[in-house]
Order: C-alpha cells, then sequence, then structure tokens
RNA sequence: GGGCGAGUGGCGGAAUUGGUAGACGCGCUGGACUUAGGAUCCAGUGGGAGACCAUGGGGGUUCGAGUCCCUUCUCGCCCA
C-alpha cells in the first residue's frame, strides 16, 4: 500500500485517494482497441483516405530505445487526429527484414537470421504495441517473407524486360568486412555505411539498375515535393547534374582522338596538359616506350587507392607522363597526355583537360610536375598573380579572338566555334551512376536469371516465383565475391525455363534497398498473391500523404525508392510519379555517450540507449508518449533527459484525479472564462498539430489544465462535462489510454477516436477587456486594462494620465504616437 | 572551401505577420501536511541594491528587433 501511495496516489478534497493506476488502465485499453478491432483500415469507405507512414525498421536484437520512439509517436500522433478530423487512416508496420543489418546480427548472435529475425519481430513488435500506436496489424509485411520477396524478384524481372536491369564486368566497391559488393549510395566517406571499414575496389560481374536513365526526372520531380529543403538538396547534389561541353582532342600520331568533358569550355585556352584515369582504355596505346615500366607500376599501385583519397583536394597529387601528346583543339598546341588517380574513370570520360590555372586540383598537379600554368581568366581585380587557382568568372586574357570577353559569355561562344569542326557540343553530365543490386550475401532474395550454356541469360518466369532461399546450415559470407548460395549445388543447378536443359542460377541476392523500394505499395493490398500488389488499392490509398523516418535515408531509400516508382509509372503500373507526397524527418535524441563524452545520437555501441521498457513500467506508455513530443522541436535533435518525464507524468496524475474525482454538470458550458481556456487550447493546439509542432501541444495542454484546475478550486462545481469532454479530446492524440479511460468516466460510450476533433469558435476567446501595453520611446512603462476595441484618442488620454507614464513625458513634446489595437501604445516624445 | 541548420535563464525549450522576451516543464529556494518525504499542496525563481541590463559578439533599419539587413564568432550536418 505504502508504494502505490509514494508513485501514483493524489490526495483529493475530503481526504480521498486517488490512484493513477496507468498500467492496468493502458492495458485495458489496448485489449479493447484489438477486441473492437479499433485500428484496421477498411478500404470501401466514403471517407476521405489518408495514407501515413513510418519508415519500416529492420528487426534488431537491441529493441527499440526512446529515439526510435519519437517518429512513431509523432505520426501516431498525427494519424489519430486526422482520424477524429474524419479521415479513414492506413498507418501499417512491418519490417525490413532481409540485407545486411539483420544478417550481421545473427551472425554475431550465432543464429540462423530466420530465427533471428523472427525473435527480433516478435520482441520489437511487442515493443510497438505498448506504444499503443493505431497500426493496422493485419497489414504486417515482412520484407524476408516468400510472399514478399516473390515480388521482390518481380520487380527485378520488371526492369529486366524494360531493360533496366544488367549485368557488366565493372569495378565495384567492396566491403571486405562485409564481404559483398556496395552501391555506391552505401559508401559514405570512402567507408561502408555499414559497418565503417574501407571500401576497395574489386571487379566482378554484377546486376545494376539504370538509375541514370531517370536523372532528368529524378531531378526535376524534386520540385513537387513537399520534403525538407535539405532532403531535396542532397539529392539534387548526388544527382549532381552539370552543364558543359564534350570536347575531342586529336592524339599526336594516332588515328583515335580523346573525348572529354568539362564544365568550364571558357577555360579551353587555359589548357596545358591533359590527364587520363589510369584504368582508360587508350593508356597502354599511348604510352611510349620509355614510359611504359613508370606507366604500368602506376596503374597497378592506382588500383587499391580508395576513391574518396584519388579525389581529394588535400591529398599530394601523384601521376605518370605517358609519352603521348594530344593537340588542343582551340590553338593547335601539343600538350602532353600523363595519367593520374585523380581522375576517375567513371565520371566523365574518363579523361580531362587540365586547366592549372582555373581549377584547384590540376593547380596542385601542375605545381608538383612543374607544368606550365597559364592564366586565361582575370579575376575582377585584375590580378595577374597565381599563388593558387582562380576558379570564378572573370575577363579572358591569352584567348585568341576571345580576348576582353566575359568568361560566361565565352562558354558557349568557344563551344559553338569547335562544333563548326564537329569538335565539341553543349552536353549535361551526372554524377548519379547506374544502381548495383548484386550482393554476395545469403540473406536477400535470390536474383532470379538462369544460365544457359544455349540459350545464355534467362529470366526466371514470373510463374515460377518465388525462387526460394534455400534453408542452409553454413550461410556466412565466403569472401571470394562469390555468395554463399554458390556452394549449394542443389539451388545452384536447375533447368532452363526455355529449352529445359542444365542450367545454373545466379548465386547473388538482392540488395536490401530493392526491397524497400516498393514496400510502400505492398500496404494497399499485402495478402494479395496474383500480383505484387491491387492496382486499384494502390489508386486509392497512394501516394503516401505523409512519411516520417529519419533523415540518414535522405539519399539511399528515398532516391531508390522514388526510382522504382518512376519505373513502375512507365510500365503503366501506378498512375503517380512520386511515392512521397510530404516528408517529415524527426531529429535525432541523442545522449552523452559512455566512452566519448560527447552528445552522441542514441544507439548500443555509443553505450548511451534509454530502455522504453524501463519507463513504461514506471511512468506508463501514455507519460513517455507525451514527454517525447515534449522535449524538443521535433525536426531538431534533442537531448534526452530522463527526470524531465516527471512533469509530464505529474501533469497526466493530476488530469486523472481531477477528472475522476469530479462531477461535472451535464450540458452546455456557461462560463465565458472556461470556454475562453479550452478554445483557446482547441486554436493552438489544432494550429500545432497541422505545422509539426507536437512539442508546443503538451505546454498548451498543461496551461489549459492549470486554468482549468485554478478555476475549478476557486469555482468548485461549475465546469460542464461538455468543456472537460472537448479537453479530453485535444489530449487524446497524445494519451490515447487515459484520454478513452476519462473519456468513458465522463459517461461517454464508444471511443473517443470515432467522435470529431474540437472546433475553435472565434467567439468564445473574445475578451471584455485587454490589457494595453503602454511604452514610452519603446519602454514599456505601465500597463493599463482598457475595455476591449477602445479607440486611440481613448487609450491615450488614459495612458497619458497615469503616473508612470506621466513622470517620463512630462515637460516633453510629443511628436508621434502609435497605436497597435488592444496591444499596445507607444508615446514617442522628444 | 561551399550549402543548410542552430546559438535565448542553472537546464530542455516558448514567442504565426517586427509589438509585454523567458510560456510550459525540469531543477532550485522557502513554507504546509507528515514518524518520514524521493509523494502531494502553496509561494518564489533571468541578472542587478537600484536607474537599468539582458536572446553568441559588433554595426544598421525602425516609434519598436530574438524576429529584418550587414558583419563576425562558435557548434552540428551534408557536400567537396
Amino acid at each position: 500500500m505504502k508504494t502505490l501511495y509514494n508513485h501514483s496516489n493524489s490526495v483529493i478534497p475530503g481526504g480521498l485517494f486517488m490512484f493513477y493506476n496507468h498500467e492496468e488502465i493502458e492495458k485495458k485499453w489496448r485489449q479493447v482497441w484489438e477486441e473492437t478491432d479499433a485500428h484496421a483500415t477498411h478500404d470501401n469507405t466514403p471517407k476521405p483516405r489518408h495514407y501515413c507512414l513510418d519508415m519500416f525498421p529492420y528487426p534488431s536484437g537491441e529493441g527499440l530505445h526512446v529515439g526510435h520512439w519519437r517518429g512513431y509517436v509523432l505520426s501516431d500522433v498525427w494519424c489519430r487526429y486526422m482520424k477524429m478530423k474524419g479521415y479513414e487512416i492506413l498507418h501499417p508496420m512491418g519490417w525490413d527484414a532481409f540485407g545486411l543489418p539483420a544478417e550481421n546480427a545473427a551472425i554475431k548472435k550465432g543464429l540462423h537470421p530466420v530465427v533471428s529475425t523472427q525473435q527480433n519481430i516478435d520482441n520489437m513488435k511487442r515493443q510497438l504495441k505498448e506504444m499503443g500506436s493505431m497500426y493496422d496489424w493485419s497489414r504486417e509485411v515482412n520484407s524476408s517473407a516468400p510472399d514478399y520477396y516473390k515480388w521482390t524478384q518481380w520487380i527485378f524481372l520488371k526492369l529486366h524486360e524494360m531493360g533496366l536491369a544488367y549485368k557488366k564486368e565493372a569495378p565495384i566497391n567492396w566491403c571486405p568486412s562485409c564481404r559483398t559488393g556496395l552501391a555506391d549510395e552505401e559508401v559514405v566517406q570512402g567507408a561502408c555505411e555499414r559497418c565503417g571499414e574501407l571500401v576497395s575496389k574489386k571487379y566482378l560481374n554484377q546486376w545494376f539498375f539504370r538509375i541514370t536513365d531517370y536523372a532528368e526526372r529524378l531531378l526535376t520531380d524534386l520540385e513537387e515535393l513537399d520534403w525538407p529543403q535539405r532532403v531535396i538538396t542532397m539529392q539534387a547534389n548526388w544527382i549532381g547534374k552539370s552543364y558543359g561541353a564534350e570536347v575531342i582532342f586529336r592524339i599526336d600520331g594516332f588515328d583515335e582522338d580523346l573525348t572529354i568533358f568539362t564544365t568550364r569550355p571558357d577555360t579551353l585556352f587555359g589548357a596545358t596538359y591533359m590527364v587520363l584515369a589510369p584504368e582508360h582504355p587508350y593508356v597502354d596505346m599511348i604510352t611510349t616506350d620509355e614510359q611504359k615500366q613508370q606507366v604500368r607500376e602506376y596503374v597497378e599501385k592506382a588500383q587499391s587507392a580508395t576513391e574518396v583519397d584519388r579525389i581529394s583536394e588535400e591529398k599530394e597529387k601523384t601521376g605518370v607522363f605517358t609519352g603521348a601528346y594530344a593537340i588542343n583543339p582551340v590553338n593547335g598546341e601539343k600538350i602532353p597526355i600523363w595519367i593520374s588517380d585523380y581522375v576517375l574513370l567513371s565520371y566523365g570520360t574518363g579523361a580531362i583537360m587540365a586547366v592549372p590555372a582555373h581549377d584547384t586540383r590540376d593547380f596542385a598537379f601542375a605545381t608538383k610536375f612543374n607544368l606550365p600554368i597559364r592564366q586565361v581568366i582575370l579575376p575582377p581585380d585584375g590580378s595577374k598573380e597565381m599563388k593558387e587557382a582562380f576558379a570564378d568568372e572573370g575577363t579572358m586574357v591569352n584567348s585568341g579572338e576571345f580576348d576582353g570577353l566575359s568568361s560566361s559569355e565565352c562558354f558557349e561562344k568557344i563551344v559553338e566555334k569547335l562544333s563548326e569542326q564537329n569538335l565539341a557540343r553543349q552536353q549535361v553530365n551526372y554524377k548519379l551512376r547506374d544502381w548495383l543490386i548484386s550482393r554476395q550475401r545469403y540473406w536477400g532474395a535470390p536474383i532470379p536469371m538462369v544460365y544457359c550454356e544455349k540459350c545464355g541469360t534467362v529470366p526466371v518466369p514470373v510463374e515460377n516465383l518465388p525462387v526460394l532461399l534455400p534453408f542452409v546450415e553454413k550461410y556466412q559470407p565466403s569472401g571470394t565475391g562469390e555468395s554463399p548460395l554458390a556452394a549449394i549445388p542443389e539451388f545452384v543447378h536447375t533447368k532452363c525455363p526455355k529449352c529445359g536443359g542444365d542450367a545454373k542460377r545466379d548465386t547473388d541476392t538482392i540488395s536490401q534497398w530493392v526491397c524497400s523500394s516498393w514496400y510502400f505499395l505492398r500496404y494497399a493490398s499485402p495478402h494479395e498473391d496474383k500480383v505484387p500488389f491491387d492496382e486499384d488499392k494502390v489508386k486509392m490509398w497512394l501516394p503516401v500523404d505523409l512519411y516520417v523516418g529519419g533523415v540518414e535515408h535522405a539519399i539511399l531509400h528515398l532516391l531508390y525508392s522514388r526510382f522504382i516508382t518512376k519505373v513502375l509509372y512507365e510500365a503503366g503500373c501506378i498512375d503517380f510519379k512520386e511515392p512521397f507526397s510530404r516528408l517529415f524527418n524527426q531529429g535525432m535524441i541523442c545522449r552523452v555517450g559512455e566512452k566519448s563524452g560527447k552528445l552522441e545520437k542514441m544507439s548500443k555501441s555509443k553505450g548511451n540507449v534509454v530502455n522504453p521498457d524501463t519507463l513504461v513500467n514506471k511512468f506508463g506508455t501514455d507519460s513517455l508518449r507525451a514527454y517525447e513530443l515534449f522535449i524538443g522541436p521535433p525536426e531538431l535533435d534533442s537531448e534526452w533527459d530522463d527526470s524531465g518525464i516527471e512533469g509530464v507524468y505529474r501533469w497526466l496524475k493530476k488530469l486523472f484525479v481531477f477528472v475522476k474525482s469530479a462531477n461535472f454538470a451535464n450540458g452546455s458550458e456557461i462560463s465565458r472564462e472556461v470556454k475562453r481556456y479550452i478554445h483557446t487550447a482547441i486554436r493552438k493546439i489544432t494550429e500545432d498539430i497541422e505545422r509539426f509542432h507536437m512539442n508546443t501541444i503538451i505546454s498548451t495542454l498543461m496551461e489549459c489544465f492549470n486554468n482549468l484546475q485554478d478555476y475549478a478550486k476557486k469555482h468548485p462545481g461549475r465546469i460542464y462535462k461538455e468543456s472537460i469532454g472537448e479537453y479530453i479530446r485535444l489530449m487524446a492524440p497524445v494519451v490515447p489510454h487515459l484520454a478513452e479511460e476519462l473519456w468513458q468516466s465522463l459517461g461517454n460510450k464508444g471511443s473517443i477516436f470515432d467522435v470529431k476533433w474540437p472546433e475553435f469558435n472565434p467567439d468564445f476567446i473574445r475578451k471584455d477587456s485587454a490589457m494595453i501595453v503602454v511604452q514610452v520611446n519603446g519602454k514599456v512603462r505601465d500597463k493599463i486594462e482598457m475595455p476591449a476595441g477602445s479607440p486611440q484618442d481613448k487609450v491615450q488620454e488614459v495612458c497619458l494620465a497615469a503616473e508612470k507614464v506621466k513622470s517620463v513625458v512630462d515637460g516633453k513634446e510629443i511628436k508621434k504616437v502609435i497605436y497597435v489595437q488592444d496591444k499596445i501604445l507607444n508615446i514617442v516624445v522628444g
């Protein structure tokens, strides 16, 4: 008894005890929701539909921490609010269960991924249910389930059929620790996005998706999205469109030409040498005998360097002369051809013209190897000194007929001139490269392709899907560049679907990013078994109205999903080009890291996680939900502080006692004061939810409650059920369990979420009097209460008579008076 | 180096269009009830004795600036 009293009881007037038993209340209402199927989404409904999606998590063994809760609480508050606004809500949840994170976790625990994934899903699902979110679990998807990945394979085949999936032997990003190839997007600062290991190069025959075909569409359609600006910018930068020109340089003594891409054709006269990527196909051909040895050694060494190192501006430049010369098409000059690793084969044409005077890296290279630096653009200050490259625009010099013109003008003029001789043309270039989707790992959807000696590469027919991932004991990555599946003869050996002869399966698996780039479509018809998604239902629900998740997916997942959506649009499967109309990125929850002592993103490895289970036990889900919002603006990072939850808990406890212990009168509220409190809150909270200012919802609710409580103390028994009911509806999206409980105890039947969101009435917040702030020369001198709507001369008269004002104004000339209705009167004196 | 955020009490943070800076909460101080208080309730809480001073620093626009403009510093993220 004593512990209960300590924790949760409040003494109410009259000496009675009230116990806010959050555990019992929350359990009760979750059960009611389950029994009444309260969160089921109905496809057929007269209501307007709203699709709100959380980025589905990968089933981690560590479970959820309070940082994960943030986004989920936010979207749930939004959904519950929208439901009360009269929408039919689709708010599903599922598991990004295939792929490296899940597999690495399984290996670490020494469990089979099938087992560990299921365990993790069970635990996380329990946690998610405890959050009280209105997920419709009947629509749960699991990307590692055959009835799901069957359709991931279908997507692969669709792209193949459209000519958007192709296989090529290429140097790819290889993570030696994860023992698999990675997409460019998965390499961050030269390291594996997952494990942080430095990525190296490996030549492998791999499947790619032709995302570059969609570069322009992916860029221009960004404009129509209601997304955070920074995500749009990051995507645009990643696509990396640049305008420039292709210019052809003749190679002295050879029939072959070198084509280069430059974003600065205006600097052509300043090109004093050329550089090829060490892997460039002409290197061997043009290298003179004297240079052969050196070049060969250099090419070998360059293979091992990471891309980030190669293109870094800080790194000491290296390179070797090939002995060959090219002819600069604008002036016929013979310029040496070098090779250097700062030129990448994969960007542009793998060859550049080097203009040391106007490019930072070229400048560093030329300085090191004593190559000529010729200034062709004069900076606006006319400086001819060249201590570093001048990369801006200016006036042309040393450029023949173009001298004296502005460099921006010559950008086109020089290209035009060369194009007459077919030596140049305007060209747009993209940094985006094709998407590598083969993984040499076990835990993924097998690539549905078969290699037949007779027929070549043959897609597995759709009716034979899924190509099942075999259950094997030994699934650890081999590291040889072959997937573990290659070691399973029963899997590898198959019959050719075309000729029926012996054939071998592709043994790589599809990147998890493909699995997650279409899951939002699956939720519309999660049990459909004839097609990946029911087109009518997708039309009903999509595109996603609100997508909530972390900014870490700004490029990878969001770009891939946009791409797949565009492909399916082109294929005529869906009628929209963009999957997510509105995107919201919640900020990270941070805490001081155990080892670093610094504020870091919450994660197990940093040793700074806070487990929600403990807090739920002590304070209840509703308190934690409210506190997750209260901690700060949802789009900004916030620091977790355990003690803050106490304040929220106290509010709920007091509220519980307040509502449960009083008898509110039936009928309409008669107090104007109470009406004003409630309607001020209705207006503020509605606006705040609409613009995602979730933190101030809590403040407003607390403030309003404090007002109601004070009022009730002064006027016992004078608050009506109507007002309390409105208050409970306002808090319902945030604290759903308590709201249901209190709603019921007011004598209502049914769920509060089937009741309409309260309407704000401006008549009720109008005040009879206004507190006028009286300023003299902008300084506050007094505050005077006046009837609302008083005219300026009246206000001025009263204010000037006020003692505090008089003492500063007297004896001075009044130069000007500014009056803002019912707010402020500013007297300007000389 | 470039782009985008952010900088307000002891702390987390409020402040639609420029109009009482510090809402709400934590913490703290004092008091009440109590065997006890880590429960609850009441009061107080930016600094300064004060005129006044205060939204990272400096300038500006304005009757009035946390908010707009210029400049500068610090931190975070992304790109290079």
